[in-house]
DNA sequence: CTTGACCTTCAAGTTGACTTTAAGGTTATG
DNA sequence: CATAACCTTAAAGTCAACTTGAAGGTCAAG
């Protein structure tokens, strides 16, 4: 079985080395075995793992939110505590989905009504900023 | 005309002092008026101003881009530069929106296939993230 | 005339997620 | 055997947008 040295995990994965020590003193990565030069040695199993960690970033949960995803994991945890993270998880998602489209719908109305020439004032963007939200 | 203490300001905006004196360093704030005891004395309009700001934040605009607005706003500066701002604005909500919606739906799909009971091993949900996003 | 609520400045601390720096030890290559 | 490309740690720096703290000046009420 390959094993990795961290330059290696960090070609495999995209992330850099300094990253990837980062998230083992964050309790993200699990500290992996020494060579007797005292070298980070990875086992296959830290690719899927650090990719993990990249996914559920990119899909906008935190590095906190990960570390409880990964508990759950290692502990072989119950579903119904992924469910209740996912579940969590959605409505602030949800949330904030309605915040932007409310922000959008404003946005792009004032936009199309902005005639883009003349002065500032009186200009309905800066207007409708202006006013409540 | 009325005129405000740092402190009745606050109150009347519902921002912290330290904010207001940190907006100012920031150049968002006009440095105001001073008495003969060096108390800053605002005017009427710094009240308007100040909310201005709360409420692009609330719209999600960061300091910077209030700062574009308001010295648009300041230099009585032409409509097509706010319509720009905004433009690009729009476009990143909007791409935000996107990315959102995204992870709302795999996250609600794979929601509504967890069984919320067993181990976390083969959970949809943990394993909707261990793929590529 | 003192107490407490204000106000002042400047500097440092906070949070999250890193990145950079410093100062050194190791290993592969020519 | 030298040199470049690795690796190690601990500590400090970065960013935004504040917040907190220290050390002190001012003002209204009782």
């Amino acid at each position: 079985m390959k094993t990795f040295s961290i330059g290696e995990l960090a070609r495999a994965t995209g992330v850099a080395t300094q990253t990837i020590r980062y998230y083992e003193q964050q309790g993200l990565m699990p500290a992996p075995q020494r060579t007797q030069a005292n070298y980070r040695r990875y086992p296959e199993e830290a690719v899927a793992r650090l990719q993990f960690i990249v996914h559920a970033k990119q899909w906008g949960f935190n590095l906190e939110e990960v570390r409880e995803l990964l508990l759950l994991q290692d502990a072989n945890g119950d579903r119904a505590q992924a469910k209740r993270i996912a579940g969590e998880k959605l409505a602030r998602i949800r949330e904030q989905i309605q915040n932007l489209r409310r922000v959008e719908a404003v946005l792009a109305k004032t936009y199309g009504e902005c005639s883009g020439t003349g002065s500032v004032a009186g200009c309905p963007i800066v207007d409708a900023i202006a006013e409540q939200p």
